[in-house]
RNA sequence: GGGCGCGUAGCUCAGUUGGUCAGAGCACUACGUUGACAUCGUAGGGGUCACAAGUUCGAAUCUUGUCGCGCCCA
């Protein structure tokens, strides 16, 4: 055993034990273990672009507890750690930080620049989650756009590509004109806004009662295919068939009827232009519309619209042709604020109604989307909804309702995963086009051996430079960090693998830890990729961890400006003390930043360090004199050497907190865990065991055997709670380990290593002494309610005690027993009798079996 | 509009399958500090468990409805 320095120095430990964890390279998968015995974790590689927050405290914080848990409960952890340093969030950090725009230099320059820049932002996260104590595998971290997870990617990309799962396809998809880039449907937000419904009227071809249609977007007017009207509209039978002349172009257009359109919005007429939005894109689809482009891949108008060509013909090509210059260039706002003018102007705006409006936005630029076609690779996930369901089955959401948000998000599925990015910094998409004459357009891949492959630079197979177009979009994000698990095992499936045994033995993986806002991207990605590669979930749990809210339990955000700093946190408490806090809050339920909490959290440390060292000084005392030989506590009580009744009572109660702790991991629910332990620790142990025991600890050179019981039974609750709090406070109860247990060969050595868990088999029996323990803990309650109310001192000797009760045989045993135990405890100086408490001052106990009267002899105030 | 979660002491939250479940910590009040405790301990006050109806011998706990907050999906 250790000297045991008087106060807790929590900045020293957690610089000492940082260091000494990553020389003792204490949380390394042990690749020659059995495989039965592996816990992989698929960790989420934060975004380095963004800022430090105490969400990401807070998130990863909740799946180490339970990476400890399970590392201590025997476990081979692989805990990775990843950075994902590619995509719009890098590009954006880069052209802030170097004041640059991605899209006017040259691309191999900028892609320069963003891996000049991220290292930095790469390290403070590392720096947070190296002080956070996270016990990953410090050397299996990976970045999404290093070589070898391009090639992971790509060879994601390759197997999806030839299975038919993945391809490229024109059409109509969701457009981003601020970033111009494609979207994938999970990027969108939906705005909601007042907008105004304008009425145009459409001429019908032939004479007859114009056509007046409703529509928020009057300036995609150019773009109408068609007049699309409900087949019970009462202008139905006269119109469909018909067809009408749109203002200003004067292009006939189709009436065309179909059920979905809402008879009771606008007028009961609406227009099909290409694209206003997805519903036109059905309507297209099904009554083969012609495409009539009229915005560009800026959202602006476009300046130079056949209209009046043979394919595009118009009645009044000169009227057209004005329309068309005067909105020229325009952005979509600035072309409604314009059309709506001439149209007024013409006595062809009836009507404009206010009407509240869903716009959907770029989630990250938060511009208005416009539908574009566009060249652009998919991924099928339309067709397979119910496989991605049944994947998501056998998957065990914690908690258990967080499924439905996977659920309702694929019912609501209403594209395929769109993949390719107009953008500059991602993992590259690995494919060329032939120009070589005769095979002009041909898709050329790469082998698997070409990996990882950049088509503007290299080349494919056979093919000289001139020969090929190389493909310049990159994929999203998240077309990689949807194989994270697979980023780790190195390989995809048989068929593409660098490292197939890793991947045979680690994937599926035990674990996802993640938030809740990234369910329909990372979890729903991350499955469909594993059911498409091989037809198999990615993980067997999920867990979903909530949102850390500001103390008022609003939502943190720059703009309130309640967002708190997670360093000054950890400074101002230390880490243990955030831990505490983290570990006190469920799955997936969002948390309140509590001040409370956290204090408690502190207070905690210095509890635990205490009551250590107060076993501590009996401890080496008995050590000291020799003899001092603890094993396990079923074992010392079998062997005779604890035999107390109040120690077996103690480590009973310990035994049952070990089984329910453990019983609560199992389940994921450490918070759970976190409280029966903090229960038994406050106040079984320190208020109450910590109490009694000191009649037996304070004596002066060999202890008895009396009293080596009880400093074995002080050793063996001091080992097993600070066991228990490992894995919330890692690093007091480190250091508190390394007291106990010394340093040097004999030592263990961290807390943290695997299987340091406390057995259940090596616990006591849970019932020992149990009913009459519970008993004495109800009458020292009740005589320290007497001295309470008398307002003295505890300390107050007591010359007469007697318990009343009705269950006799338990106040005689507790008398017989541990009689003296009471005594001294409640410092009586008498014998303990069983009877009527008569007059005596005398209390209840808290389950109101006893009754305690005492004599008291206070001792007279100094004045 | 559909779905999910939440609504329990002033605050932050526990309360598995209905019967010591009305709790913990903080805050508050009183007293105390016996050799671990930048404190800690003992005791106390405080809640018709959002509201309403129902099922039941019995409901914070189950059912239905209402209200409020948050989120997800339309």
């Amino acid at each position: 055993m250790k000297p045991f320095p008087d106060k807790y120095d929590a900045k020293a430990s957690e610089e000492a034990l940082k260091s000494r964890w990553a020389s003792e390279k204490a949380f390394e998968w042990d690749p020659a273990a059995p495989a039965d015995s592996d816990y992989v974790i698929d960790t989420p590689p934060p975004t380095v672009s963004g800022a430090l927050h105490i969400g990401h405290v807070y998130s990863y914080t909740q799946a180490d507890i339970t990476a400890r848990y399970m590392r201590m409960s025997g476990r081979n952890v692989l805990y990775p750690i990843g950075w994902d340093d590619n995509g719009l969030p890098t590009e954006r950090l880069v052209e802030k930080v170097k004041k640059v725009r991605g899209g006017t230099m040259p691309r191999e320059e900028f892609v320069a620049l963003c891996r000049e820049v991220i290292p930095e932002y790469e390290q403070q996260f590392r720096d947070l989650f190296s002080r956070l104590a996270l016990s990953v595998d410090w050397s299996r971290q990976y970045q999404t756009i290093s070589d070898e997870s391009q090639s992971v990617s790509q060879m994601s990309f390759l197997d999806l590509y030839h299975k038919g799962l993945l391809e490229r396809r024109l059409e109509p998809s969701l457009w981003d004109p601020a970033d111009r880039t494609a979207l994938a449907q999970a990027e969108v937000e939906e705005i909601e806004r007042e907008g105004k419904l304008n009425e145009i009227p459409f001429q019908i071809e032939g004479g007859g009662e114009p056509a007046v249609i409703a529509t928020t977007r009057p300036e995609l007017l150019g773009g109408c295919g068609a007049l699309m009207i409900h087949p019970e509209h009462p202008r139905a039978k006269e119109l469909v068939g018909k067809r009408a002349i749109t203002p200003l172009y004067n292009v006939p257009v189709p009436i065309i009827a179909d059920e979905a359109v809402d008879p009771d919005k606008g007028t009961g007429l609406v227009m099909c232009c290409t694209f206003g939005d997805i519903q036109d894109i059905n309507w297209w689809r099904a009554h083969k519309l012609p495409l009539r482009i009229v915005i560009d891949r800026a959202g602006k108008m476009i300046e130079d619209l056949p209209i009046g060509t043979d394919d595009w013909p118009s009645l009044d090509g000169d009227e057209a042709k004005a329309t068309i210059a005067a909105l020229a260039g325009l952005k979509a706002e600035k072309a409604k604020a314009a059309i709506l003018d001439i149209l007024k102007e013409k006595g062809l705006l009836l009507a404009q109604h206010s009407t509240h409006q869903v716009v959907p936005v770029a989630e990250r630029s938060g511009a208005p989307l416009e539908i574009i076609v566009t060249p652009q690779w998919f991924i099928k996930t339309l067709d397979f909804k119910a496989q991605i369901l049944e994947k998501a089955n056998e998957i065990t959401w914690r908690p258990a309702y967080m499924k439905q948000r996977l659920e309702s998000w694929v019912a609501g599925l209403k594209w395929d995963w769109l993949i390719s990015r107009q953008r500059h910094f991602g993992v590259p998409i690995p494919v060329w086009y032939s120009k070589r004459p005769g095979e002009e357009g041909k898709l050329l891949l790469p082998s698997k051996d070409q990996l990882p492959v950049d088509p503007t630079k290299d080349l494919p197979k056979g093919y000289e430079a001139h020969e090929v177009e190389g493909e310049r979009d990159v994929m999203d994000t998240w077309a990689t960090s949807s194989v994270s698990p697979q980023l780790n095992t190195r390989s995809i499936n048989e068929d593409y693998a660098l490292d197939i045994e890793a991947h045979r033995r680690q994937f599926p993986m035990a674990l996802r830890p993640q938030a809740h806002e990234i369910i329909r991207t990372w979890a729903f990605y991350t499955i469909v990729k594993a059911l498409h590669h091989e037809n198999t979930v990615p993980w067997t749990n999920i867990a979903i961890s909530g949102w850390c809210l500001a103390g008022d339990g609003s939502k943190m955000s720059k703009s309130k400006g309640n967002v708190v700093d997670p360093l000054k946190l950890l400074d101002q408490y230390g880490v243990d003390a955030v831990r505490y806090w983290t570990g006190t809050s469920r799955l997936g339920q969002d948390t309140a930043l509590s001040e409370n909490t956290l204090k408690q959290g502190k207070r905690l440390v210095t509890k635990l360090w205490n009551a250590v060292k107060l076993a501590h000084m009996s401890l080496q005392r008995a050590a000291d004199a020799g003899g001092f030989d603890p094993s396990t506590p079923r074992a010392d009580i079998e062997r005779g050497a604890i035999f107390h009744p109040l120690d077996q009572w103690l480590l009973g109660r310990l035994a049952e907190t070990v089984k329910t702790a453990t019983d609560h991991f199992e389940n994921y629910e450490y918070a759970n865990a976190q409280r029966v332990i903090e229960d038994f620790f406050w106040r079984t142990y320190c208020d109450n065991y910590l109490e009694i025991v000191k009649r037996r600890t304070r004596f002066e050179g060999t202890p008895n055997a009396e009293e080596m019981s009880a400093c074995l039974t002080l050793r063996h609750a001091s080992d097993a709670l600070i066991r228990l709090y490992a894995p919330f406070t890692p690093y007091v109860t480190d250091a508190l380990f390394e007291i106990l247990h010394g340093e040097g060969e004999t030592s263990p050595g961290t807390v943290h290593a695997r299987g340091m868990w406390p057995k259940t088999a090596d616990q006591a029996e849970p019932g020992a002494f149990g009913e009459e323990g519970e008993a004495f803990v109800q009458i020292l309650a009740a005589a320290r309610k007497v001295k309470s109310e008398a307002q003295l001192s505890m300390k107050t000797p007591v010359t007469r005690f007697v318990i009343e009760g009705e269950a006799s045989d338990l106040i005689n045993a507790v008398i017989e027993q541990t009689g003296e135990d009471l005594a001294a405890v409640v410092n009586a100086s008498c014998a303990i009798e069983a009877g009527a408490v008569g007059d005596l001052s005398a209390a209840a106990s808290p389950d109101e079996r006893f009754k305690a009267g005492l004599k008291l002899e206070p001792e007279e105030k100094k004045a």
